[in-house]
DNA sequence: CGCACTAGACAGTACCACTATCGATAAGCA
DNA sequence: TGCTTATCGATAGTGGTACTGTCTAGTGCG
């Protein structure tokens, strides 16, 4: 298959193949002359699921890239492929600044409370401080309650990935770890799309002012987000 | 307050300020003069909401736009503010390609099961079916199984967040708004952060592979992304 | 009076994720 | 052998985002 073909079977054009290359997301296909690379089906799913940590995953290209080189790294033990997934996901959300000592200690209690044991340096609790720095610094210290049923929700979840994770059998090593890393990258576009459906199920079972209204005559479109214009 | 002071202590600085100005984030002061503006306890008050959306909600600054202009917009409607802020917060993940009629189906069945009702333009929808679409498409149908335990947190997320609301009192529109948008997208990273810490809790309790192990000697740190450099 | 500060406009920068172009081949076909 | 089409690899360019810097004209204050 040479790169035109491969293009048409993974949708993806040949100059962004190119670039994946150039990247390393994408491993080479056997050089058989110096203008001549055959490419297989290998190169086809690596390609899709490329474009699914990025589109609908949301990851970068160098989070992807991250993600990747754990699936293909042989000595890469599953729960370091745990941190690399998230950290992939929530790279954008780790800010440089450092979270105060109270929501830290905040997060801390929260842990001893659920019996939940993890190393130190858990990137996870930094984000949720910060988060809960952030409902401080807004006026709204009422919204650190939401903290613990985001935590069972929270442990669920993860449940469902364990269990999905051993699924697999434990034997296949590089199948668990993609499955940790695409579960964990998609798994947070699955929640957050289930949270909006069941967020308008909720709204619309208290009765919220509005929720009455169908839909207003001639905006039968979500309000958009238009970078120069206004929400609606 | 002038805008120097203003900087100070909203700890954003000046040329940032300038620039929500002119984006339409940050209302404008009162102009005493041409050259002078007053600024009050509003701006501070509205840059840290601000930088709240964009660092630790991870906003776009267009979407940080949208959501403010929900708080600002005396006419709108609750339930309408949940659509803004999940759009604002799932931007990234709206991509344009249409989800297969099979995942669709799929979520129908899930919504039919759970009692969720919906609009039909309900956007969590097709974000959730084209993760669905995803795991199929990289060969991991398997993974459609994780689906029901989302919901069921995201059922759980749903539920504390309308709590949040209510508990604000039906009779602050502003207020409840606020709510809403703040904790839908600030709620995100509390959710992502949290699962991060569950998943290491529960890949530990497992016994899986690497969890015994404390930390390699002269590795205390969490696998970085380097952009241009290998995962680990 | 002098000087730091300010408003407002606009140009410039850095980064990201591609996308386009180019010269040098090389394969397929007549 | 000539011709067309495809490819490789390198490099340059593009468009979007989120600022950041610079400039001019004007002002507040000691």
């Amino acid at each position: 298959m040479r790169i035109s073909a491969l293009s048409e079977q993974s949708d993806v054009t040949v100059a962004s193949i190119k670039f994946y290359l150039r990247e390393g997301l994408l491993f080479a296909g056997e050089s058989s002359s110096a203008t001549q690379t055959e490419y297989d089906t290998r190169h086809v799913a690596r390609l899709r699921l490329i474009r699914a940590l990025i589109d609908v995953g949301g990851l970068s290209v160098a989070a992807a890239k991250a993600v990747l080189a754990a699936i293909d790294d042989d000595a890469m033990p599953i729960v370091y492929a745990f941190g690399i997934a998230q950290h992939a996901v929530t790279a954008s959300l780790a800010s440089s600044s450092r979270p105060s000592d109270e929501s830290l200690a905040e997060v801390a209690a929260l842990k001893a409370e659920r019996g939940w044991q993890t190393f130190e340096e858990n990137p996870g609790e930094p984000i949720v401080a910060r988060v809960l720095d952030a409902f401080r610094a807004i006026g709204r210290p009422d919204l650190v309650e939401l903290m613990p049923a985001y935590a069972e929700a929270a442990e669920l979840v993860s449940r469902a990935d364990l269990r999905s994770v051993v699924e697999v059998g434990t034997d296949d090593r590089s199948r668990m770890v993609e499955t940790v890393v695409v579960g964990t990258a998609l798994g947070d576009g699955l929640f957050t799309g289930l949270r909006r459906i069941a967020q308008e199920h909720n709204a619309r079972q208290l009765g919220l002012p509005g929720s009455s209204i169908v839909r207003e005559p001639g905006t039968d479109q979500e309000p958009e987000i238009d970078p120069k214009g206004n929400a609606s």
